[in-house]
DNA sequence: CGGGTTATTGAGGGCTATCAATCAAGGTGG
DNA sequence: CCACCTTGATTGATAGCCCTCAATAACCCG
């Protein structure tokens, strides 16, 4: 969703070229030639592909942030820990989105995958220029375009989790399962009232509602017996009323 | 919090002077004299300083957003609401911080006054930047400064939300409050132990931590009975123990 | 000092968590 | 191919936490 429009697939091998072509994405078409030629001359590739298998942990909160990635295919939970054991996850990653993005010194949450996943792994060009307190000529065309996307790509997680906010704040169970239900409609349905596949369990589904498995589990048969949706399977789902799910999704959930 | 180090204090009386200071102090020292020259020869000031009273609203949500704040005296509360007037609070700005940062097209939230306050207002320098899809010759040294320390700041405020989050999600109203009581106190109290004021009303403690005023109520009671804290008045508190509401805001309420 | 706002305290109820059992699905080995 | 086990989802019963409603008390400001 950040980076729609631009970003191609990636079905081939990774490899040299790959990793170049992956340069040029980030700097989009309009980057000056001589940075996409440095990456060439560099002969470093900045761009690996990887795979993960379920539940496998992509990076950790508090390990050093060097690189950041983007989902080839699959998903993957951003999501951060207490003590205990408790887990909040903060957004969900699927094919064309881009995580890890932070140029903190150190991650800041955990990346685990939810299903087999396969990723675009970069190395992270605003770390140095970030760094960096000398002067600016460290800043090259090709980190201000990378700044541009990266600006953009956080002003919508912002925005994102200023709604996740909301929800967790201040929404009922139906209201919240009604909002990820939405969204993920949204997200992975190609057509209205398609059958379409969901990679999240019922606990990354709580997780992120700050409800349990049980409260959405129930939710979802009540607006299943409602007719507002048809659960094929756990894992399948078909949104027959959006419209009532926006209405609760936009807080008409109290009222009712 | 997000700027210290560089940010001096503006007790004086706003004015032609005080505009082309500010907008040093965005670029920072190290800013090319060209920008900060041509700030001046514009001679229109880019930095204005603004009163709001109590409970007046700074900038609403969906409004344009061409400028950008920061507190010099008093509180300001970021919120989001829902139709029917739910509302959540997402951050509270103190003397320093800057607010209104997002150069999205539209605000994404609203900004209000809780305190009478004072703030600089600035306008947007990255907007015509960000917005202008020809190419970087707009980019002038002094947007990219700015935009560095744009970045810093998102950064910080992704970092803070997901620590709001997981409290939302994740914490009991005991840990909430501790969250915020150890917060308020870092941000607030000059040393450890000091009586200090707190602006924010309990409807603004309660709509940050998903709470209610009653329950944030009995909450600070429960800690003045435990001899963790000190009201002397309402708006006043005294933190006599602060490692145990540290070791409550990290998750040790659930166990005991 | 007095009215209005804000905070505290109390009693009761609702929503969701917790605990527990059943059910469905997927993988494994015989 | 089917019993078996494991994992995940659903459903039910109960309890607990926090919300709601209500009243009192404290505070603020004129």
């Amino acid at each position: 969703m950040p980076s729609e429009g631009y970003v191609p697939s990636f079905k081939d091998a990774a490899g040299h070229d790959n990793a170049v072509r992956a340069h040029a994405l980030i700097t989009r078409p309009r980057v000056h030639p001589r940075a996409a030629q440095r990456a060439r001359i560099n002969s470093a590739p900045i761009a690996t592909q990887m795979r993960f298998s379920r539940n496998q942990t992509i990076f950790s909160e508090g390990e050093r942030s060097t690189q950041f990635y983007m989902v080839v295919s699959g998903a993957v939970r951003i999501c951060n820990y207490i003590r205990d054991g408790r887990r909040q996850v903060a957004d969900f990653m699927f094919p064309n989105d881009y995580f890890g993005i932070l140029p903190y010194p150190d991650y800041c949450e955990t990346a685990e995958a939810i299903s087999d996943v396969v990723l675009m792994r970069y190395a992270h060009p605003a770390m140095a220029s970030l760094e960096d307190q000398q002067g600016s000529n460290a800043l090259s065309q090709y980190s201000l375009e990378f700044r541009r996307h990266l600006l953009q790509l956080l002003l919508r997680r912002v925005r994102a989790m200023e709604r996740h906010l909301l929800l967790l704040g201040k929404k009922t169970a139906q209201e919240r399962i009604a909002t990820i239900l939405v969204m993920l409609s949204e997200r992975l349905a190609n057509t209205r009232g398609e059958l379409f596949e969901i990679p999240l369990s019922r606990r990354d589904m709580a997780d992120y509602l700050g409800l349990t498995i049980e409260t959405v589990s129930r939710g979802m048969t009540q607006f299943k017996r409602k007719h507002l949706i048809e659960i094929p399977a756990p894992h399948h789902l078909v949104v027959t009323n959006i419209r009532a799910l926006y209405a609760l999704a936009a807080g008409m959930g109290k009222a009712a």
